[in-house]
DNA sequence: CCGCCGAGGGAAATCGATTACCCTTGCCGA
DNA sequence: TCGGCAAGGGTAATCGATTTCCCTCGGCGG
């Protein structure tokens, strides 16, 4: 609750033409407000043809667009879908907010985007802020645990969770990758080719998609032997991946037991390793093989040393709009929706590995 | 208008809870409407402390927040402010949007993300619904001309245009970087090398910022006597600067005075243009340098091949509000507000040139 | 001829918040 | 003592669109 509110915006009150209203639309088509409005929203058996058409003139003439506040108000329902981001500056995040946005629009419907920057604090205020806004969902890419997430859960409003699920109640609707079979996925062409030599970067793993790529990793690899216990593993602070994924090479060039192979569990997490790997006078992919996942569409044409899990950015659009439409349609309770990613290798040699092991 | 409209989201209306409203409030403090709306605005003398607090309190109690559409409805001005990008795929905007979204934030009003795809038909549907959705302002990164934009322009909307100017009334309020001045820059850098072999690689130059970087490059050049007419130009098509940048570079190596200094005019047709030149053979930057403009984030980290200008997208999300004050304020010619951007060098060595002119 | 039904359409309530306008009380200066 | 004024607060109009009633008129079956 802002306290005193800056009331000085009068002088910009006098805007020149007000766009015009339902009730001007009617006095011009010669009708009453409600036949307006039931021509315009097509309800049946309300109007002659001959009066529908009399509407629709005074419309084309006026310019007339119905407004979508004085609807929202009535129907307590704009046409406004909320999106909250955890972080925008994730390319793979902002791909994905591009692909809601042009779905959305498929549908009539107007995207509102948020940052989160993973604050609960923030986040709370923007759901706070999207259901005073009586939006007609809320998308949560990448949801924190927060309050005012239990309020809009409980009062029933539409959610759909993406890439990592509700996490207050795994049962909510949700889209996103097969993070643990991607994982696994890494490991097994890992395994195939004899890699041994394995080392891991990560960021935060708490109840994000990385904690499910790991795991998928490691479990294939433990179910083939590897004693997993003796990977390394190397992290560094903050939220930033770049940041974190330099910081966390440059742990991992301190061991004496160097990885040739770098699985990072993010595509971030490997730019950032890849230039510390450089600073310390490494041939990338040379000396050292880089694994990522997200596959950013910039990777093929600068970062050919990358091997990626290729997420569809651009199917997350219509699996959700999907999602939403089957949530309005009354269904309660939704599978997870698994969007197909695709291992992605641009670069199959492995530094300083024994042979690989001939094709099963 | 969508002329059916489906109505068969009856199933859904049935909220579990209603969001409290004002008369609630009002009721559970003993007061009125009146009263308890204008405690929440800190309307004046127009409660007692102790009538005041009853509010507060209540308010607390019932967990209200003022329904942010009444108030739009009423005030005939939402708390949305549209942000229209003409291609959010590319990071520069999309870092842009981001950084726009956090400022308004600060200010209490909420961002809508719209995608135009730089198409006049796509940006026309987004500007009227943001009309109908009472935007406070509208932020236009990379308009195009268009009727609706006419419009909002006529009836005094607050319109503020980044990266480009308003295509319709070059007297906007307009925010960007010194587009010419980042071009003569880079021309000032090539003299000063004593670049010769230069290239140039484009997207559209309609209206584009690319059209004045363009002209301060070769007008500097021009001014130190470089025929600026023999300079090899080559563009692709499409709206995709990297698959521009591509095929671009395939025109470009095509000809028998093949540059040895590339200058893309966006960094997106550098990052094509890379792959492209890497698939000829040719080693990067050794055989080639390249220059890009917008210095993407992820620039340092994993193409440092590439110089660039920094353009500050941090700097436009404070600028831009501030320009919005003082549009509110009443202001009304505002010099176009141009932010610092800054040459970065990352690859001093240019390939078979002559030796460097000693500084003068 | 009566009752009923469907088509066509209007009047007014409604959604939630803001605000113009009005009323009361107490106090102060003339 | 009276007028005026400020503080405190209520009533109701208002914003724009939707929707619930309600009314009228024709036609039709009984």
């Amino acid at each position: 609750m802002p306290p005193p509110a800056d009331r000085k915006r009068s002088s910009r009150t006098e805007r020149a033409s007000l766009a015009p209203s339902l009730a001007q639309v009617a006095a011009r088509a010669g009708v009453s407000v409600a036949t307006a409005s039931r021509v315009i929203n097509g309800v049946a058996n309300k109007a002659t043809e001959e009066t529908a058409e009399r509407v629709r003139a005074a419309i084309r003439e006026l310019g007339y667009r119905p407004g979508s506040v004085g609807r929202a108000l009535r129907r307590r329902e704009s046409r406004i879908v909320g999106v909250l981001a955890a972080n925008l500056a994730n390319p793979s995040m902002a791909a994905i907010a591009s692909s809601i946005e042009w779905s959305l629009r498929g549908e009539g419907l107007v995207m509102s985007l948020c940052d989160t920057h993973e604050r609960a604090d923030v986040q709370d205020e923007y759901i706070r802020e999207m259901r005073a806004q009586l939006v007609r969902a809320m998308i949560l890419v990448g949801a924190v645990d927060s309050p005012a997430l239990d309020e809009a859960r409980a009062a029933g409003d539409t959610l759909v969770f993406v890439n990592r699920p509700d996490p207050g109640d795994p049962s909510s609707p949700y889209v996103g990758i097969d993070n643990v079979g991607a994982g696994a996925e890494i490991a097994e062409w890992l395994l195939e080719r004899g890699a041994r030599r394995i080392g891991v970067l990560h960021a935060s793993l708490d109840r994000t998609a990385g904690h499910w790529r790991l795991l998928g990793l490691f479990d294939r690899l433990a179910a083939a032997g590897v004693d997993t216990a003796a990977i390394p593993c190397a992290t560094g602070p903050g939220l930033d991946h770049i940041v974190a994924g330099y910081h966390a090479m440059g742990t991992m060039l301190e061991r004496p037991d160097r990885p040739s192979v770098i699985v990072c569990l993010s595509d971030l997490l490997a730019y950032g390793a890849y230039r510390r790997a450089r600073e310390a006078g490494l041939d990338v992919p040379g000396d050292m093989a880089f694994f990522g996942f997200d596959d950013n569409p910039i990777n093929p044409w600068i970062a050919d040393w990358l091997n990626s899990v290729r997420v569809p950015s651009d199917d997350f659009g219509p699996a959700i709009v999907g999602m939403l439409h089957r949530l309005w349609d009354g269904e309660e309770r939704l599978a997870p929706l698994l969007l197909t990613h695709q291992l992605t290798i641009r670069n199959r040699r492995l530094p300083g590995e024994t042979e690989p092991v001939p094709g099963r």
